[in-house]
DNA sequence: GGCATTTGACCCTT
DNA sequence: AAGGGTCAAATGCC
């Protein structure tokens, strides 16, 4: 069990997402009817919502289509877990004995870097490289990463980024947990739209709406403070909406250089980035639909406690599937 | 000076 | 003991 979005692949499982996108499509439709002409921030937001909600549909339903043609013809998916070599990160569970180190959970992407070789690539959040380690087996060494706000905001988000010896284009990237670290940015308060009860109820529909398959996740750890978001992140708990999304103070400059030497290293200097897609419109859409969501969420919602947080549109939207349909 | 990266050493797990 | 993950001093850049 390398993702917890595995089920996405080779099941019915980019057919629930679908179902899931309709859903929030459908509490969108009911939340611009209840905004009735007033709040236009909450309007603009609700159509973008609704504008990349059906094109990720869209996305999903064609990588599908791919799939299944593969399938026919035979093809193994070149993002399949076989072919990753990560991806059987977490078989042994992680909890078999309380004395070994702390394991969190773990997400393999494999991304490659566009063919423009200078170009770095961003994933939405900030990182600071901490080390980096020849892997026997591997040409290519492995770059450790932590999120920049780990001491800040104690956010415990790490990842690996290394290499593929295969193709060198292409990285296989194990993120460890999620990032909770929280919204550098918020607009000022007199600024956002007036708190409004019904958007509120139909956004917390929206996110009880927005579930996270976890199947087959190891149970969440002893009841540690620094790790609440953990348990959350690995319990079959609704997807929590927080602002810990491409939006926050995560959102900064690109953790991919693709200088040969100082690849995955994050620079602070670098302005323009790419995704780790191949396609930008597509990476766009979903930081785009964490944007707008997490916005409106600060619109609607009152100032409840942060929520643990949970990248839920990663899980929702199966980044392996989806990058698949670019291979 | 502050911050990020590099890299050898150390620690933990198997 | 080997391999992987993290730490922290040294170094570089702005």
């Amino acid at each position: 069990m390398a993702r917890s979005m595995g089920s996405v692949e080779g099941n019915n499982g980019g057919g629930l997402v679908v179902t899931e996108l309709s859903h929030i499509k459908e509490l969108v439709r009911q939340l611009e009817v209840h905004l009735g002409g007033s709040h236009d921030l909450c309007r603009h937001l609700t159509t973008q919502i609704f504008t990349i909600t059906e094109r990720s549909i869209s996305i999903i339903t064609s990588s599908n289509d791919r799939k299944r043609a593969a399938s026919d013809a035979g093809l193994a998916s070149p993002l399949s877990p076989a072919a990753t070599p990560t991806s059987d990160v977490t078989t042994d569970g992680p909890f078999k004995n309380a004395k070994k180190r702390k394991v969190m959970e773990k997400r393999s992407h494999r991304v490659r870097v566009g063919s423009a070789g200078d170009n770095p690539v961003d994933d939405g959040h900030s990182w600071r490289k901490y080390g980096q380690k020849e892997i026997l087996g591997a040409k290519n060494p492995r770059g450790y990463y932590r999120c920049t706000h780990r001491h800040t905001q104690g956010c415990l988000a790490t990842k690996q980024v290394q290499r593929t010896d295969e193709d060198p284009t292409l990285f296989d990237i194990i993120y460890h947990g999620d990032h909770t670290c929280v919204q550098r940015s918020l607009p000022p308060a007199a600024s956002r739209p007036e708190h409004n009860p019904d958007a509120t109820s139909l956004l917390q529909s929206l996110s009880a709406g927005l579930t996270v398959k976890t199947e087959g996740l190891p149970a969440p750890a002893a009841a540690d403070p620094a790790q609440g978001w953990s348990a959350a992140a690995t319990a079959a708990a609704p997807f929590y909406l927080s602002s810990s999304t491409p939006a926050s103070g995560c959102l900064e400059r690109s953790p991919f250089s693709a200088s040969e030497n100082n690849w995955g290293v994050s620079p602070a200097t670098s302005d323009s980035y790419l995704p780790p897609f191949d396609d930008v419109a597509e990476w766009r859409g979903r930081n785009e639909l964490h944007e707008v969501v997490s916005a409106l969420v600060l619109a609607g919602a009152p100032p409840a406690p942060a929520p643990p947080a949970v990248d839920g549109l990663d899980e929702l939207l199966d980044m392996d599937d989806i990058a698949s349909f670019f291979a």
